[in-house]
DNA sequence: TGTACATCAGTGAACGCGCGTTCACTGATGTAC
DNA sequence: TGTACATCAGTGAACGCGCGTTCACTGATGTAC
């Protein structure tokens, strides 16, 4: 019985998984809108009309596509946001935000399918939002790891003349009242039940929305002529985004 | 002469305005990869091949959308920042930010255009490069304002513990040194020859690529189900990020 | 172990569609004398 | 003011291409007795 897999199952998951990687490697050279069934059957040596064996349709196929990207980045970032001490809270922040640029660069056409311009025509099905939390959950972590040991600061707002700050001044300013209940919805989910504010909830997500500006600035061209070593200026960026969290450098 | 123009110049004018309204308006409902030009042709009501009189290829009239759409959200940025009494930086950040935000609104797929996923096939020529630092200009004009009136303060690094700051332990991490000769650049060119130093440089491009982030992710559809009131919370992500140059709230 | 039947993978042709671009052409609009 | 010629806008047909999807089909692989 072979742990219930006859030997049909067998080939058609190879087959599927194939198929995939087709379209994944036309992904890469083509993009997404460009990405079509016929080019995949006939790397695959297949007629066209054979892939929906495997697939019900293109859109199902791009699913699979968006799903595996979103996994793709999730293993990356938690992979390398595992290697670090667990108490070196801006080091999980700084390898894990490291680690979304990495795989971008790497894979610049699957990011573009996630954090790119949506496919005209496609909407994609829920089943698409567990996968596309994965990579959060590890930020979410890193913040609430570090906000019950205490290695969250309430860092003080930069001073207004002069040049040298006032200290002390009182935190940032706060979230505004309408995302009290989103804010209370993501302390459980995504911040572990750690009792995180929700002011730091609110730096915690703008500072992850800008890692992903800078990485889609860089990808997406915006940076040319501009930056030259992208991957140190990333770096920097990236600890100063951590310290609006308040994760101390 | 009608000033130096025929009639016959007149009316070409007068198409080609046309031609191009024709394919925004097409964009706005397809995608940018779904533009054609016979579907602009038949909008026209002309033949496909009438559209080669005005345009000398499908890649050019997407860059000529591409350069309108530059100047479209420039100056709107523009009209939104004069409107704020010079001296008030932080509100002049806050206004140009939000000019960002309501424009990327108003125009999802000129915004997709211009910041998305690269049109696949499409290498953007030269003479675009002028009007995408339109924005990026206001930017830095108002960093340089503050800094000449001494309203960009030092922001002090959030302590590390115990939830409250540790007041005037130093700025932020320095930008790297790799960095020191496109700092240089864009001194001169964008930051208006202020003498902006390096650091503030950086960290006023994190938070211009943090902002665009912000708004990538709200029209993209990554605050789908996470966050409710956007614009609440784009407001204040925008002060954090603001506070990151030094901009006091 | 062998046979009869059901399941399933892959084929090949077809449908109907849209695309960018070229080209020889017809009229209308402009210009020069 | 009128005529001859050049310029130009728009036409219509065509080329050659690719696409997603359907459908009746042929063999091969599996299953039940």
């Amino acid at each position: 019985v072979n742990a219930g897999r006859t030997a049909r199952e067998r080939v058609r998951a190879e087959l599927t998984r194939e198929i995939t990687e087709a379209a994944r490697r036309q992904l890469a050279t083509a993009g997404a809108a460009a990405l079509s069934l016929r080019a995949v059957a006939r790397e695959m040596g297949m007629v066209s009309s054979a892939i929906y064996r495997y697939f019900a349709s293109r859109d199902d196929l791009l699913t699979t596509l968006i799903i595996e990207s979103y996994n793709a980045l999730g293993a990356a970032v938690e992979d390398a946001e595992a290697g670090v001490a667990r108490d070196a809270f801006p080091a999980r922040w700084a390898a894990a935000c490291g680690a979304i640029r990495e795989w971008a660069l790497r894979h610049p056409h699957e990011y573009a399918l996630i954090y790119g311009s949506p496919v005209p025509g496609y909407r994609a099905p829920e089943r698409t939002v567990g996968p596309a939390a994965r990579s959060a959950a590890v930020f979410g972590k890193i913040v609430a790891d570090a906000y019950r040991a205490g290695a969250v600061g309430v860092p003080s707002r930069p001073g207004s003349g002069g040049g040298s700050s006032a200290p002390g001044s009182g935190g940032w300013p706060s979230a505004p009242g309408s995302f009290a209940a989103d804010a209370a919805r993501l302390r459980e989910s995504v911040f572990a039940g750690a009792g995180v504010p929700d002011d730091v909830i609110a730096r915690a997500l703008a500072a992850w929305a800008g890692v992903f500006g800078m990485v889609s600035f860089e990808l997406f061209g915006q940076f040319e002529n501009v930056i030259t070593d992208r991957g140190a200026f990333f770096g920097h960026a990236v600890a100063c985004l951590g310290a609006v969290i308040g994760l101390d450098a």
